[in-house]
DNA sequence: CGTGCCAGGTGCCCT
DNA sequence: AGGGCACTTGGCACG
């Protein structure tokens, strides 16, 4: 069940942590730039060498098996035995996911530091297992992974030097009033935008056409009342720090609003302008 | 590059679609509970089989490779190639993972539609490539991986009864002043939780000593300005409801509080309790 | 299904 | 490191 030492990519990959040359497969003399190897139904004892190696090379090892799982730190939880995918990122990530759901069942912030090891079984008093560990300080929080089985080892190397180009988020529809202030009112004028107040930073701040102070809190998608109160906020902090008799007025722009949300815009003479962040 | 067809669990298993009793290996004659099958390095062709296998097995699949992902739905997003790990679940998430970060750069919500394809290359017009396509309505949303390589396919058969026990919520923290109303305030009962005002639900609503209403607001953690905006909320809804001159109290139960959120409590005249959920 | 809100939220940016 | 807030927030419970 020896495997051959994986090979770590070359300069240009990312999670590499020193740079290799190295010839996978006679054969194959190019330098690797990913690779992904497997451990199938290996030994703890097997399973426990290859996370450690791959933890050491900066690699992403995945490990699929029957286990616990304790969590202890801003809250605290256990999971009783059951077979779970584990991810361990080479940025101290964690996570552990059960075959539902979007958001893994337990899970490590990047920063953690990974440990593995196996324990028992030796002298007959407790069974077998390997045990999986991320740990990480302020705030304190321990996530333990106790595998009594494991399936499956996986160790990635990849390269990936590319960022996620993403759109329709509050910034774009910022721009997009920004670009065209008359989308708000005609007469609309932007003065800052992000101007702290006591009580927060105001999305955008202007005047209308008659000179009067705006505020205007942006949301991307359909509110409800916390974002009229948000506005509320804003609008009674920058009273104040004006210290003016003069009225602020109050916008919401977003694509739309719940009844609710409707109701306390009214009872607070704000104004809702229904505006969508760009499609493109 | 044929691979046996892989098993699938025991009746007890969660994620099976049928009852199946399979032999694995010659010589191992028991029902398997949990599997771990692995392509390593396959041609696209091979490799989309395996995925196609997998999701209509209803098996957890992972992809590891080289590939784009565009994302068009509430918002959209594109990536360009790179080495990534993509999981897809049985009940219709699909996650994608660079090697960084908790979070996934690209994903798609449990209920959507998987769909996994092999195209072009046979005309020599375009690049050969692994089309997964994860789809869904309401909103409707669409999520499409292209690999020009893949590394690896995994399907994961497996069993898991058991759910996570969490300790240290909200609900943990209500319970306790229900316990013991005196760690409000001295002679402090609860007369409801979950409220409803036209603002919206009271965590806890009660009466003082004197038989003046309190409002009480419940964090887990540490709060901000947020929290205080909400208490206003309803403590605005509560007068209006009982339109009664009575002043109503308001409370913020949380572990600690910011400075910011210490001038508007004080603003607006309410009250702030240090507390913890308990820590068990 | 929409509304409202908690979450071990996470991530980003700023002080 | 802590504060304030957006997020394709996700998830749940309720009308």
């Amino acid at each position: 069940m020896e495997r051959a030492s994986p090979p770590v990519p070359g300069p240009d990959a990312f999670w590499s942590c020193e740079s290799y040359v190295v010839v996978v497969t006679p054969g194959t003399p190019t330098t690797q730039r990913s690779q992904a190897v497997t451990l199938e139904q290996p030994t703890l004892e097997a399973a426990c060498e290859a996370i450690a190696d791959g933890l050491e090379r900066e690699a992403l090892v995945t490990v699929f098996g029957r286990c616990t799982v304790d969590y202890d730190g801003r809250a605290s939880s256990t999971l009783e035995a059951g077979d779970r995918h584990v991810m361990l990122k080479p940025d101290g990530a964690a996570l552990v996911h059960t075959d539902e759901g979007q958001q893994p069942v337990n899970w490590q912030p990047p920063g953690c530091d990974h440990d593995v090891r196996c324990d028992g079984g030796a002298d007959g008093e407790s069974d077998p297992e390997l045990i999986l560990e991320s740990v990480r300080s302020t705030p304190d929080e321990r996530l333990c992974v106790r595998f009594e089985e494991v399936l499956q080892v996986s160790t990635f190397f990849g390269a990936d030097e590319n960022e996620l180009a993403l759109s329709g988020t509050e910034e774009d529809l910022r721009q997009r009033i920004l670009d065209e202030p008359a989308l708000l009112e005609t007469g609309f004028t932007p003065l800052a935008t992000e101007r702290d107040t006591p009580a927060g930073a105001i999305d955008i701040y202007g005047e209308d056409a008659a000179g009067r102070s705006v505020v205007v809190e942006l949301k991307r998608r359909r509110v409800g009342p916390d974002a009229v109160s948000q506005l509320r906020r804003y609008v009674d902090a920058l009273e104040r720090d004006l210290h003016a008799d003069a009225a602020v007025r109050g916008f919401l722009v977003a694509p739309s609003v719940t009844d609710r949300a409707t109701r306390l815009l009214s009872d607070h003479g704000f104004e809702f302008v229904p505006l969508e962040p760009p499609a493109e």
